[in-house]
DNA sequence: CTTAAAAGTCAACGATCGAAGACACTGCGC
DNA sequence: GCGCAGTGTCTTCGATCGTTGACTTTTAAG
């Protein structure tokens, strides 16, 4: 799933932590923070802190990847291949 | 690429800023925070706040991606068909 | 080699954070 | 309807943030 904005990144980790069966309490345990913080992150607030939304979506299981890093000036080179294998792989990990 | 750490982070939109042949202080501009604060995320710090890191991500033309979040008792359900059509597309966009 | 640009680092300050504690509200099983 | 678990919201407080300004060090252009 396509991150832009803190909202879009909460509700992701509403959702998963739910898809965990787990209570904002239990996660709070398992990550190190207060619940408080969970509802916070949840709630898509910016002002959160990188390191510990970083270690909450560990712990809920989710990876991050970034992708993207056209050059400013033009295209970016065209790949000659595509690997399928790659992507059946990708797919398989981002969509079970 | 894999992100784990704000470190990871940092690292990567230090080389893509790099890459786009901005200095801090023009990132910062665009992005609209201090250069101090484009040191410190570059250098790693976890204290930085999500919201201003998305905005530079995004101003640096990178795309932030969640995957993961396998069921935490078992084996996810198995989709029955593959979409390669959208897989592609979706690589497109993820990996032009 | 010289000099300017870029990057690193430090300090002060008002704003905001995260944690702890607690109360209010919602959803659900019995 | 009642009780309990889960969630939302509020307050306080010490810690940290991001900004501004400025100085130092490193890098790169000429």
């Amino acid at each position: 799933m396509r991150i832009r904005t803190a909202k879009d990144l909460g509700l992701l980790a509403r959702e998963q932590r739910k898809r965990r069966g787990w209570g904002q309490a239990e996660l709070a345990e398992r990550v190190g923070v207060s619940r408080q913080w969970v509802v916070a992150f949840e709630g898509g607030k910016p002002g959160v802190e990188l390191g510990l939304v970083l270690r909450t979506l560990h712990e809920l299981g989710l990876e991050l990847e970034i992708g993207g890093g056209e050059q400013s000036g033009g295209a970016p080179a065209l790949e000659s291949a595509v690997d399928l294998d790659a992507l059946l792989e990708r797919a398989r990990r981002t969509d079970p």
